[in-house]
DNA sequence: CAGTTACG
DNA sequence: ATAA
């Protein structure tokens, strides 16, 4: 199926309206499932262990962490102990669409942004797997995203990202540095709450 | 380190 | 937008 998409950026892909309605709340029914065994919490930063405004947990046999030790990947849930709940097959798909990797995913990061949440301008530079691409899909209300070059102070430039959107940085975009600058309230129906999901997909050991 | 604030 |  030919999907429209558009080149934001050299390897820094947009795909708006990548799932309809129904995948929508297909994927969404997962993410609940997800939360109910791996719960949203507040990751903190290396040193300060200041919180973030995001709230985050993961599904995979890897999960994407933050706290005053640092920044890693780890199999298990920082607050329950837990493992990680599998990747959603929904998901899995849409890598395999999307990503042009012949390995799969191991992590995907949720990021729940209520009103009001902001996540500042980074990298996502804790994979030793940099040829895959991060893979992102949005659900819930519109976000107000921010994306630059490979250096902090190249010029960056807003994209509005919809639920169903989903977003691609690949090639000579996989190190860019990105972040949310606002989410829009009431810009959606999907979910019951106000607010957003964000789900990446990241492929974190070389692929061997 | 993916934060926050002040400043321009 | 940039810096501390």
């Amino acid at each position: 199926m030919a999907r429209q998409s558009i080149e934001i950026a050299p390897g820094a892909v947009f795909y708006p309206g990548y799932l309809d309605r129904a995948g929508q709340e297909a994927l969404l029914a997962d993410v609940r499932t997800a939360i109910l065994a791996a719960p949203l919490y507040h990751p903190r930063m290396p040193r300060s262990g200041k919180p973030f405004s995001v709230r985050m947990t993961n599904c995979g046999p890897l999960g994407w962490v933050s706290d005053v030790e640092g920044y890693r990947y780890q199999g298990t849930h920082p607050e329950t102990g837990a493992a990680w709940p599998a990747i959603p097959q929904a998901l899995l798909a849409a890598w395999r669409e999307l990503s042009g990797f012949a390995f799969p995913p191991e992590a995907c990061l949720v990021n729940y942004y209520a009103d009001g949440t902001r996540l500042g301008l980074h990298q996502d530079r804790d994979e030793k797997e940099l040829a895959a691409p991060v893979v992102s899909l949005s659900l819930g209300d519109t976000a107000i995203f921010r994306i630059g070059g490979t250096k902090r102070q190249d010029a960056t430039f807003s994209v509005k990202l919809a639920s169903g959107d989903a977003f691609v940085f690949g090639g000579p975009s996989r190190l860019a540095y990105h972040g949310v600058d606002r989410v829009l309230p009431a810009t959606s129906t999907l979910l019951a709450e106000s607010g957003r999901f964000n789900l990446t997909l990241r492929r974190v050991t070389a692929a061997k």
